[in-house]
Parts: C-alpha cells; structure tokens; sequence
DNA sequence: AACGTTACGGTTGAA
DNA sequence: GATTCAACCGTAACG
C-alpha cells in the first residue's frame, strides 16, 4: 500500500511501502501491524479528526519547517496513535523523557503520562523503568561498537602470562586478568578470545607491537563503552566553556546508564528541585546562551545534531549547518516546566527552531482532554527554580500554537497543579 | 483499562 | 568513502 499526499509525498509513500513489505515478509505479529494502514485504527487515533489522512504507523508527518521559524523547507517526522511527533530511530529529547519523570514523581499514572506527552506508553514505561534502576533519564547510547576487551594493556597481560609461565591455560589467564585487576568480569576476554590472542599475537609478539612500538597505546576507555553517552550538557559550571561531552571537564560518571543514584529519590523533598540538581549534577543543565555542548549529544538526538545549525566553538557542535535539518517540531509550552531545568536553553535561542519543536500543539499536540488526575503527592518544587519559557523546546510558530491550544477541560487537576509547577502552562488538553 | 513486554523498522557510530 | 555490525531508539501490538 502506498500513500501519496501532496505534502511529503515521498516520506509518506516510501514508509508505507517499507512497512507494508516487512509485514508481507515476516508473519506473525508483523502481519497484523501492518495490516492497518488505511484500517480501522485510524478512526480510535485519539485527537486525531476523523476523515484526515493520518497513519497510524509509520507516517511521516511532514512538518513544515515554516513551524519553526522557516518558510520555504520542510522536514519529516512521524506521528504515533496518540498524536505525538517522534522521529523513528531516535531517543525522545530530554525534555520529554524529563517530563515524564516528573509526571511520574507527581503521581500522574503513566498511562496518563502517555495520553498527555503523546508518547507510547511502552516508550514512557521504559524510560519510568530506566529512570527507577538507574536514575538516569537518559537514552542509552545509540551507535558504536562495543570496546575490544582485548585491548593493547590486556594482551600486554596476557603476553606477560605466557612468558611467565610457558604452559599457562587460557582459563588460567582469564583468571589472572581478574585476579590482578586488569580486566573485570565485564570486560574480561573470553577463554577463546584469549586463547586466540595466544595464537594470533603472542606468537608473534617478537616484535612490539603496533601500540608498544611506535605510537602510545590508546588509553583504556574512561568509559568503556560510549563516552558520548556521558551527559553531554555543558556544564554549568562552564556555560562558555569549550566542548565539553566525553572529555576533560565532564563528571566521571561512567555513561549515563551508571549515573550513581544521586538522582534525588522521587519522595524527596523536591523531586523538581532534584532532578534539577541531577541535571547540574551531571552537567545536563544547559548554560545560558553560548553555552558548550558535546559534539557528540547524542541526547539531544534529533535535536542538535538534526536540527541546530552547527556553531562551532559556540556549542561544539561540529556539523555543518547543512545537517540541521529539522526532524522534530514539538511542543514547547507543554514542556516549559522542563526547561526550567534546562534553563536558558541548551542552545542559543536561534538555533532552537525545530528542534524538537513545535507550535504548542507539536509535542503536546492536540488531541483528547487530559484525563483528570489524582493531585500530586509532592507539594510543588520550590519557587527558586528558574523558569525559562520553553527555551528548549521552543516553537516559533504563535498562530499555531494558539490555534492548537484547547482549553484545559475542566477538573484536570493534575493538569492545574502541574500548570503551576513552574508557572507556566502545561497545555495537557490542547487541540 | 493499565501496563510490561517484544517485534519491528529505524538511526547511529565504531570497526 | 562505503559497508558491516551491533548497539539503541520509539511505536504498536500482544498478553
């Protein structure tokens, strides 16, 4: 089945196509997900209207860049069942997974959480999960390949091992490395890989080898795998310093998924306030303008490396403007109160279109009224957070996000309580 | 109805 | 520079 519309026709035809081919391909589950492009579903999409062309699945939604402050361009994202834009294949911005945290911590249930982000409700019981065992809200890290564990400084070991001890086994080896503290058990190479180093390089270990000899060897990963996932928010600390990410200057925290529990328990006093000071923590707080950034923010996925022109030496980022292509055009006001941890914006205010952006209907999109909401347990983060109107998330398009706004359906509690956590309003029922 | 899980198509970055 | 691979992503659907 292939979907031509006049706007974004490629992006539209192109996935259908895939999906429709993957479907035919693979039985079972496949099938009957993506058996419904033009099915019933598309009625129950909740704030979708009846009768307009949305798909369900895999639709590229194409987003007139002129959302974001550009008139003549447009870029693609997708929209799920609920509305929400996301872009396949990348993590949901800070803002949101932040968002949902904070929702949670309020005592929202995720399924509303779902409803009122417009994210999955898979997509928010993983990042809950997450954020519960390890604390972090960040995404993990997307890319690269896993670290060698037979790097220079362990067959260094091993090659000593074997001279040592001629008639060494490799499990003896395996144990060594652990014994002596050079490999632990997570990164210890295996008995076969060891017994292939033996084969393969201390045979010929004559001769230094390429690292010995003739140039330093690379120094054992800080972080074994992924530096960039390290919280590649500037410092605040330095808001103007240089790039920061996964060199000198960023807190050792080894990657994001091991960010020791200094995550404020979600009972603390503030649990705003403390993921605040996570964020500060961690350098996620984004500096005022000019702050730093990682080349590598493969956080802000979808967001710096898509959609900010490039300012090299201004938020280290090092792709070429050319590259901001704007994937994302979210919601900004719903998000306010997250950027009031993000205070001032990660990015200069004129980098920020698009990304992640959109009218206030973008992320927080129009659609069904939030569903009231037991009050939240926690009383409200302390006056002293700043509040920065949607900086982050901000979205450059008034007309729209007037016109995407509904009013707040009545006894949305939650939705008043959470409308004044930062002062800013959560457009929890926008249309 | 809510939610944990998982297949899927996708993106990313190191090798 | 292109390709491969294995990591992760969010969605949608299942159970």
């Amino acid at each position: 089945m292939k979907f031509t519309l006049g706007l974004g026709s490629r992006a539209w035809g192109v996935s259908w196509e895939r999906t429709a081919a993957a479907a035919a391909a693979c039985p079972g589950r496949a099938g009957h997900r993506a058996s419904a492009p033009s099915g019933a579903r598309l009625g129950a999409v909740p704030g979708l209207p009846q009768g307009r062309p949305w798909l369900t699945r895999r639709c590229f939604l194409p987003l007139p860049r002129a959302f974001a402050g550009c008139v003549a361009e447009q870029t693609y994202g997708e929209v799920n069942q609920l509305g929400g834009v996301f872009v396949n294949g990348r993590p949901l911005p800070n803002a949101i997974r932040l968002r949902i945290v904070e929702l949670a911590q309020l005592g929202i249930r995720p399924c509303d959480i779902s409803r009122q982000l417009r994210v999955s409700h898979g997509c928010v019981s993983k990042i809950l999960a997450r954020y519960n065992e390890t604390g972090s809200i960040l995404p993990g890290a997307i890319g690269g390949s896993k670290p060698r564990v037979t790097t220079p400084n362990v067959v260094k070991h091993i090659r000593d091992y074997k001279q040592g001890d001629p008639g060494i086994f490799a499990w003896e080896i395996r144990d060594r490395l652990l014994a002596d503290g050079v490999c632990d058990k997570y990164n210890v190479p295996s008995v076969s890989s060891i017994s292939r180093i033996l084969r393969n390089k201390i045979g010929s270990l004559a001769q230094p080898g390429p690292y010995e000899a003739s140039k330093q060897p690379p120094p054992q990963p800080a972080l074994p795998y992924n530096h960039i996932y390290q919280y590649p928010y500037p410092s605040p600390v330095s808001p103007t310093g240089a790039k920061m990410g996964s060199h000198p200057g960023v807190p050792g925290t080894a990657g994001h998924v091991s960010i020791p529990r200094s995550w404020p328990s979600a009972h603390s006093v503030s649990n705003i306030l403390g993921i605040r000071t996570f964020m500060e923590q961690t350098g996620a707080l984004a500096g005022s303008e000019g702050a730093a950034y990682s080349p590598k923010m493969e956080d802000w996925a979808g967001v710096n490396r898509t959609a900010f022109p490039a300012t090299p030496g201004v938020n280290g980022l090092e792709k070429p403007a050319l590259e901001a292509d704007i994937k994302y055009s979210q919601s900004a006001s719903g998000l306010s109160a997250v950027s009031g941890f993000l205070p001032a914006c990660a990015y200069p205010a004129s980098n920020q279109h698009g990304v992640y952006s959109a009218p206030g209907g973008g992320y927080l999109a129009p659609g069904p009224p939030w569903p009231p909401a037991q009050g939240p347990p926690l009383a409200p983060p302390g006056a002293g957070v700043a509040v920065h109107g949607g900086e982050l998330m901000t979205f450059k398009h008034p007309s729209r996000e007037v016109a995407d706004r509904k009013p707040p359906s009545p006894g949305s509690k939650a939705t008043d309580t959470l409308s004044s956590l930062h002062g800013l309003p959560i457009p929890a029922s926008t249309s």
